[in-house]
DNA sequence: TTATTTATGATAGTAATGCTATCATTTTAA
DNA sequence: TTAAAATGATAGCATTACTATCATAAATAA
């Protein structure tokens, strides 16, 4: 049995649906793979059209710019992790050990689940730590918002802030706690691997003591209210 | 009598140092007013020409691209905080109101303080939280911290780091700590005035509840070991 | 004061980027 | 099997991101 994860995603972030066709689904595979070797700023559509063997033109008939595809892979990853988060804290009634699960699943790479998909969730997972921000640090971020482009960050961030309140629902700042905890599992990541006087994590760089921070730095808040 | 604060810069930042004459002083002046109003992307040295009234090539004279240009803004803007934490701090002996107003300096909008310079600190403060994680989260980030271009920004989370320390010398995150302070500082402003629904400060839209936040996050952990 | 370096302004030019348009050909769906 | 839709090939254009040249103005040193 295999079944496929499809994720539906907001048809605003595309002007014909990449999913639909093999070119649109390569364009998806190797973006990831451009953008995560050249980063988002050397990233350009004739650079990834040459990558596929199509033309810039061809590109453009499925995203609009590059932004956009950068909104549309972010809103993808998000909606996938938090389909993860779901599917393994599934049954778990304690609600702490369920928020340390969601920690660890934010702050530990990805494999790629080379089934799945025509996206490499191992890449993306780096593709969020280093350019995920700059989805939302934009002036048109009030735009994009209204076009809903960010939901699925917005619904992991409330799910997550859900889960924040069941360990302790007198907690004052779920959402915010949230957000950090997302923020700073990828953070941590970067700093630890770019600016490691950034952190303390710079000797062993193991995701295991960023988990071990954000699960610190969470439950050291929600035990004392 | 009237003290002119002076930041010495990396001199790899620049080509010609822009402190050191008129045009120079006025394509900080001007990038900052430039960068907060349009954002770094649609920024040019093109545009920041016209609005100073000379050429682009006068520009490239000082900056090598506006990369460098980004950098060198945040680098000032850290060192300069570094210095008003500690002439805000100075003579303070409780390392935990130390701390407390550090957070509150990290996370309160500046005022421009009009004489000290030719940079505008509060439109500054506001491309630092939309622009600045973008100085770091680039390819050439071993390259550029090679050259101690982060240097003031680890100077400012070492500060920040050993005060931590002060205030409870078991704490087993103290650098990691740090960044995230600052970091969400900027992040949870950012969130709050653009994406409301990560934060719980969308209704009131009140710096003091980022920095009650941050207190609360920082001092339930502190507190705890 | 003059001579000389140094900074600026004006102008040009070039390769790459970020698109849009057209049209012929192939693929797919009715 | 025919019409519709997607792709490939090519062209073009405005903007961006620079680099180069040369004349002039301003600062400075002899």
């Amino acid at each position: 049995m295999k079944l496929e994860l499809h994720i539906k995603m907001n048809e605003a972030l595309f002007l014909r649906n990449p999913e639909s066709s093999e070119l649109g689904k390569n364009i998806l595979k190797h973006s990831v793979q451009l953008i995560s070797k050249t980063g988002f700023e050397a990233f350009t559509f004739k650079k990834l059209a040459e990558d596929i063997g199509t033309t810039e033109a061809g590109i453009y008939r499925y995203f609009e710019n590059k932004h956009k595809l950068l909104v549309y892979l972010t809103a993808w990853y998000w909606a996938w992790l938090e389909f993860q988060i779901s599917f393994h804290t599934n049954n778990m009634n304690n609600p702490a050990e369920k928020l340390k699960r969601v920690i660890k699943l934010l702050a530990t790479t990805v494999e790629d689940d080379e089934n799945t998909s025509y996206i490499n969730e191992s890449l993306l997972y780096q593709i969020i730590i280093a350019e995920g921000s700059k989805a939302y640090l934009t002036k048109q971020v009030g735009e994009d918002n209204k076009q809903q482009f960010f939901k699925p960050y917005k619904d992991l961030c409330a799910v997550v802030g859900t889960i924040i309140l069941a360990c302790c629902p007198n907690y004052k700042y779920p959402k915010s706690l949230a957000s950090t905890i997302i923020e700073m599992a990828h953070f941590q990541n970067f700093f630890m691997n770019n600016l490691p006087s950034l952190t303390d994590f710079g000797n062993n760089k193991e995701e295991s003591e960023i988990i071990a921070f954000l699960n610190d730095l969470v439950f050291n808040s929600l035990e004392k209210n």
